[in-house]
DNA sequence: CGCATATGCAGAAACGTCACTGCATCCCGG
DNA sequence: CCGGGATGCAGTGACGTTTCTGCATATGCG
């Protein structure tokens, strides 16, 4: 009888899956294109036809499809975490807290702004990159010549990444913590805290924040003449971190302060000390860089320096969407965030004066 | 005027953005649909044909576009990772190494058969989940009645839950661990180490996790004859842990022997421990569930039992995508997988040559 | 009253791919 | 020499949207 009836009709053959945008229009007794404007809030509709065409659309349980909508929009409103691996697994434990957390925060910023992140691997086999449509990417320090971003970057899709990126890698933009700004930080924290000879665990890779925490380190000692007392090992080895640690401390020029560029440096340092019967901090003041919040709770507890990967992760996806979205200028976008020194009692004589900012609570913020 | 011809003359006013399938049928002199059989492995074509099409493919540039082809296939090769918020921010740090762990585990399977992962909070807008096309989802630790569930199973998404569904979610299959064996193992453990009576520090939430875990404890108790000392408190709140943890060492009928249902619990009673004069392992018993390796370092360094959250993340995207390709009849699937005892000095009263313990600081803590 | 403009909607062409159908050959046995 | 089955490809819809264009009516204005 009616037009529904009759577009009913010449769909009973099919199978009965989703309702398309079809089955929308013939209910409502609207054409396709009506309900594309109504839903969309596009088009010239008077407000009852668009609350019609809702409703009937909200009753029939009706879903766009994602991909037809993809396919003629062009925009997908995925984008790509791309997170370096080690091996076959993405990203190595060493770096577990700062990878969830940066995570957590991007995801939080892409959802805010109604996208959603797809984890892919560096390393992933090459079909299921091109399998997905992504509107754009974020690389977590990407490596000098890296094959993959080159190519997005050469397929005009936007990519934004987490750490400067070696080499001339043409990404749209980059985020990064002001390094340099950190490590002058917590040498003179310590100085502040009575070191007299701060030595260094720092990393044999060319990597950028290993080079510019080292220099920074190297600069200092010059500034303040201190003969520089470190030694390098190979990041990515968990088991190399305890032997430098112990090489370190062993030393006849031995510190009375380390600071530690990696992770698990603390507790290798720790256990070190121990090791030579020195106590912290009375004998040795220790800071390292991580996001533990386990080292709140060692004993002593140790003083951190945090790179904040909350923030960085927020900031990268914002610059990534502006730069899908067409808001910046297109130009290369450069973002140096700082970082956040939580200093505990590893880092403290007593004897001084508390210096420096608060202890904080790890879990703010 | 052929066929290649037109659609090289309708194509060069545009602007030259990827190549597309057509560009390669027409550089390479053949039809689009020898392209595409070329590309993809099927039709009847010589071997001659096939590695011109692909040489042709490979010159242009060419990436078939992931948009048209999940529409005209009906495959997107994304599963979604759909883990539950607390407030605003997907998964708490209390779960950190839980879900970074699972999450690594499950992205390798999906990545080792074809697809990638999107992660997606449960509490995300309605308009973000329907702008995704998904094969299927693997959902973490699923609410009673899950709306985004029940939806996207309505759908006939394919669902596959890590933890058992609560209520009775239409879930295609789940992982879980075997909570009860776990717990008996763990008071078994503690009573071989010379625990005469065992604590419990449980939830008051009634997930499954925690009923099961807490009823194991009680029928453990029943069959042994020990009056059951525990606390519960809520889970989600991180400084109720320390208060509970204190309240059940203050009790009268204070255990020698206590086990904790989650993450901070190693600590919370450590600390706990200490505030009481209580040493560890000599006075007191620990075993808590953690993935967190910090407990192998602290002092003592702290039995744990592991989930194994990589077992469970990639038997959940195994089942997942089997449910997708249809490898599974359809029927539902459960699979408990077993959990790890990692001992540890905080559990065991026997050696007690574990570690040094350092000259404590009088006047801290 | 007539013309211009606004309003409400419908038609149809893409978007880029895959898969079904079908048309020529070619080969081979009878 | 002919019929039938391989073989090698080309045409042609869909897939389900969005969006451009356009056609009717209403509405305003002189």
């Amino acid at each position: 009888m009616t037009a529904a009836g009759n577009h009913q009709a010449s769909r009973s053959g099919r199978r009965l899956e989703r309702a398309g945008i079809r089955d929308v229009a013939a209910a409502a007794g609207v054409s396709i294109t009506t309900v594309s404007d109504a839903l969309n809030g596009k088009g010239r509709l008077p407000d009852a036809t668009r609350r019609h065409v809702r409703e009937v659309a909200n009753r029939l349980g009706y879903r766009p499809s994602a991909a037809a909508r993809t396919l003629r929009t062009g925009r997908s409103g995925l984008i790509g975490l791309t997170v370096t691996t080690y091996g076959e697994e993405p990203f190595t434990f060493t770096e577990f807290a700062y990878f969830a957390e940066m995570a957590r925060a991007a995801t939080s910023a892409a959802l805010a702004r109604g996208y959603a992140l797809v984890i892919l691997p560096a390393s992933s086999r090459h079909d299921v990159w091109s399998n997905v449509a992504l509107d754009g990417t974020v690389v977590i320090d990407p490596s000098d010549h890296d094959p993959v971003v080159a190519d997005l970057v050469r397929q005009g899709i936007p990519v934004v990444s987490d750490g400067r990126p070696a080499g001339n890698l043409p990404v749209h933009a980059w985020v990064d913590n002001d390094h340099e700004q950190a490590v002058l930080g917590i040498l003179d924290h310590l100085a502040d805290s009575g070191a007299r000879r701060i030595g260094l665990l720092t990393g044999t890779s060319t990597d950028t924040y290993t080079r510019l925490s080292t220099t920074a380190y190297l600069n200092w000692c010059e500034r303040v003449g201190q003969e520089p007392v470190y030694e390098a090992y190979p990041a990515h080895d968990p088991c190399a971190g305890a032997v430098a640690a112990d090489r370190l401390l062993a030393r006849p020029d031995r510190p009375d302060a380390v600071y530690g560029l990696f992770d698990p440096n603390g507790t290798d340092l720790l256990a070190a000390a121990r090791r030579y019967g020195l106590r912290v901090p009375e004998d040795l003041l220790l800071v390292c860089c991580s996001e533990r919040a386990a080292y709140a709770t060692t004993e002593p507890p140790i003083s951190t320096l945090s790179l904040k990967p909350g923030r960085i992760g927020t900031a990268v996806v914002q610059l990534l969407i502006d730069a899908i979205e067409g808001v910046g200028a297109g130009r290369p976008v450069a973002q140096v965030m700082p970082t956040d020194l939580i200093v505990r009692a590893s880092s403290q004589r007593r004897s001084t004066r508390t210096t420096v900012s608060p202890p904080r609570s790890p879990e703010n913020d």
